[in-house]
DNA sequence: CATTATTACTGAGGATGCCTCATTTGTAAA
DNA sequence: TTTACAAATGAGGCATCCTCAGTAATAATG
């Protein structure tokens, strides 16, 4: 009895797993108005009318999809860090990781904008996005019992200011066709550098060797980004 | 003749701009998906045929929509910066003003994620968004010019961490119901000075003066703010 | 002023896509 | 094999975007 309905609930979970996939890719690929229930129903090996056992509606498909595509992000952050290394690098390393993610994921980031409209409370963030961004917040508040980091103002301005520079430069970068970092990330860990490092660091930090450094990580950042978008790959399928 | 073909124009011309702001009223009420066509057609006391003899759809109305209020936004932000101003003073009345338009007209804001998904280019920004931004890299080069800035690494990068800064933090006072900055402004001001301040200033710039200031431009910043938002208050008008 | 030509507007109806639900299919228990 | 229950289906209802044949308003002409 209890063993069945464990199997019924992995199924379940694993249908649903299936629908997000291929709603994602059907968003992604026809944009959210442009993407038929019915598409996302085939492109699942479904009818339509199944979707609905699985979402009341469009809207929170999208949501699933948005909030699916955050947790792997959160994932692959947490793997792209290293506890044991200096704070700034441990922030130059989650900024590499934010921005490639946003790069080479620009449509689900774009589809994130569109999540929330569901009556309700008036505006709201995905949970899946709140926990994402806490990882931030983790890395400077470690900083700061370290003795890295200033304890200076308000962490949520710097959260901002991090966040709001690597998706605004993304942008650029996408509409350039560039698909790779030129320097924004080191521009930013240096603005943070020069308000937020303390005084009289313990190591004295050699800001060279953080750059130099940082080109021995980049395979290791990379691999956790393609880890999990391997989760989000088509698998073989028709209509 | 003529006259008479240039009193149709402006006739065009007059009902256009009463069709996008009633648009624009509907779509901040109900969202962009909530927001029928025969809704804001009689909002701008009209048949819904008629909206199409305007804008070719819905997707287009909606893009008019975003380029008016980047526009206007663009008129705004010319009045309240003064040129006569030392470089940072204007980036710091610059960034108060956007955040204060960015506060006050997030719905507008929001909108303006949903252009340019009709085909053709894959992605590209609104004209008017474009040159609204320009603004910033305007001041910065006149302070290249002046000697007050130093001519540092791409424009762009800094554009995108002020904006980027400024969007982010915008939205995290909106989630916290607080309609006014708290020092938003001020941390980021202070964190441009600091990467892109001119090591020997003509005038030594006395940092408390600065914010001391502040407080006497504000009144002026939000009178250009209200003066363009004006623009966008509804006339008297009922179904 | 009457008539005609031109332009602007209208709203019923076609097309499309979201969502429901009566029916069918699959699966487990008796 | 039969019965009970859960899962899946897809035709059709419904709402909304958009079109277009018809109407009203305006300007040109006699």
């Amino acid at each position: 009895m209890t063993t069945v309905k464990a199997t019924k609930r992995e199924k379940f979970e694993a249908r649903d797993t299936a629908i997000i996939e291929a709603a994602s890719r059907v968003f992604a690929e026809r944009g959210v108005d442009g993407a038929k229930m019915v598409d996302i129903a085939k492109a699942a090996g479904l009818a339509e009318g199944t979707l609905y056992l699985y979402h009341r509606n469009k809207q929170e498909l999208l949501n699933a999809v948005v909030g699916q595509f955050w947790s792997n992000l959160t994932a692959g952050a947490e793997q792209a860090i290293n506890h044991s290394q200096p704070t700034f690098q441990q922030l130059q390393d989650l900024a590499s990781y934010h921005l490639n993610a946003m790069l080479s994921q620009f449509e689900l980031v774009q589809m994130s904008y569109r999540v929330g409209n569901t009556g309700s409370v008036p505006e709201q963030d995905l949970v899946q996005i709140r926990a994402y961004v806490r990882i931030f917040d983790a890395v400077v508040t470690r900083g700061i019992d370290r003795g890295e980091i200033k304890p200076a103002i308000e962490l949520w301005q710097w959260r901002d200011i991090f966040y709001g520079t690597l998706e605004f430069s993304a942008r650029t970068l996408k509409l350039r066709g560039k698909h790779q970092d030129d320097g924004v990330v080191n521009n930013l860990i240096a603005l943070l550098r020069n308000s937020l490092q303390m005084a009289a660091p313990q190591k004295p930090q050699n800001r060279d060797a953080t750059a130099a450094d940082s080109t021995g990580r980049h395979a290791e950042i990379m691999n956790a980004l393609h880890s999990i978008q391997k989760q989000l790959e088509p698998p073989v399928q028709d209509g």
